[in-house]
DNA sequence: CTGGCGAAGATTGTCGACAATAGTAGCGAC
DNA sequence: GTCGCTACTATTGTCGACAATCTTCGCCAG
């Protein structure tokens, strides 16, 4: 693979660099600058980004390859949405290749991958010990990252990037459950003691546990907010916004 | 994801969607037309296809996601050289995708998909019995496949349809070892039956024995072909076509 | 003979204009 | 009042031309 992020794309200038339309149309669709469904029309778009219709369009091209977009012949794109089945099955995905790479990991890791993967539960445990779930929440992708790094499938870590960057715009939080972060962190501790005693297995079932917990939490967000939506209308079993 | 193939891209004039250069230009790569390596120049492209080089633009941007060519900014595109280890970890990533749809398939698996998946065993029995190994080999994917549909998860089956297309122009065949073809047949007896079962846990089992063999399998063939090649020359031990 | 320098050629990147297509509003008939 | 047709508008798809960039070849000095 490529460009498993805006880093490998060789240097160019760096004005081009910041400027690139497909990175920053990506960063707006990911960060929520634009509805799920909303259309996106070219024309408004090279105005926005003070480019040509030609660099949107190869823009527009690759973000519907990485699925964070979709076109339909002569009718644009709009960006997409993702149902609460298709979440489901990308924390699937995600479940069965972050399992492969904990195994890498474990037989791979080296004593500074170790001291690096403890520096960041130790992070963790200090934000969970002052009840800060945000500051959590973000240091959980940084542990995970690392240990992608580590078990150096770069095949599979850019599968999950593509994926990440789909789920992250899925309405459903994961870890707001209330006694969950304590909990992860117990899991996250596990699987960092299995790396450090190389032992795939006992890594692989470590994370395991772990994403099948993530998947439980996933399945009951789904529940409650279709629950939620019950209460107020009755439509659109399968969608998450009403557009 | 949008589209697993050719398939899905809403209906268009056929006239166009046999002629869409970026599915022509896909085969023609996919089938070996192009050497690894070979520069892909869009004017030529544009020449051979009947196309404007917009739409060759379009389909290089496309075939540069999918992992088929790598594009350089100012230098253009050549169709991408699959290296020893990244066929090893593309295999990798299938081998965990393909046992989370063998669980999924075994749960969902009705009475119409099982008298498929036993008629494609028994045409792969009526191969093996008449040593034909062609094809045998040609019956493989279908088999894997047909689970695939029933497990039914769009989001996997993206990922592995994607990594088919880039793994099958590795130089690398997994089925021409002495002996294979038969242990291959009984391993996907082991798969269907698990299937037949509804049980997940022996069909991740059997699918992950199944494929584990077919890793030692390219193993085996990166390892001889690394044998051969340091008997000729002794360069460029990652990649694998002298350009 | 080798190595740097410069010009020419080849190829990609970008822009503007035009053609093709889908969606919409307005008009008329029943 | 509603249905169907037509013309219009908005947007995408495609083409050709030009600018920017890289590569190669030839030249000259050392």
């Amino acid at each position: 693979m490529n460009n498993l992020a805006p880093s490998s794309k060789s240097i160019k200038q760096r004005s081009r660099l910041v400027n690139d339309p497909c990175d920053r149309l990506r960063d707006a669709i990911i960060s929520g600058d634009f509805q799920p469904n909303e259309r996106l029309v070219e024309a408004d778009l090279a105005l926005r980004y003070g480019a040509g219709r030609t660099a949107i369009r190869a823009a527009l091209a690759t973000l519907d390859q990485e699925g964070l977009i979709v076109r339909e012949p002569n009718r644009g794109a709009r960006v997409r949405l993702i149902s609460a089945r298709e979440a489901f099955e990308i924390e699937q995905v995600r479940n069965a290749l972050e399992r492969l790479l904990a195994r890498s990991a474990a037989v791979r890791a080296a004593s500074g991958d170790l001291d690096d993967l403890r520096a960041i539960l130790a992070a963790m445990t200090e934000r969970l010990r002052e009840s800060d779930s945000l500051g959590y929440m973000q240091l959980n992708p940084q542990l995970h990252r690392r240990i992608w790094r580590i078990s150096d499938n770069q095949v599979a870590i850019k599968v999950l990037v593509t994926l990440k960057s789909q789920s992250i715009r899925s309405q459903y939080g994961t870890i707001l459950r209330p006694g969950r972060p304590a909990q992860s962190l117990r899991e996250h501790e596990a699987i960092v003691a299995a790396i450090a005693a190389h032992d795939p297995d006992a890594c692989d079932a470590a994370m395991a546990e772990h994403l099948g917990h993530v998947l439980e939490t996933l399945q009951w967000a789904i529940d409650s907010q279709d629950r939620q939506r019950a209460w107020s209308s009755r439509e659109e079993p399968t969608l998450s916004a009403p557009a």
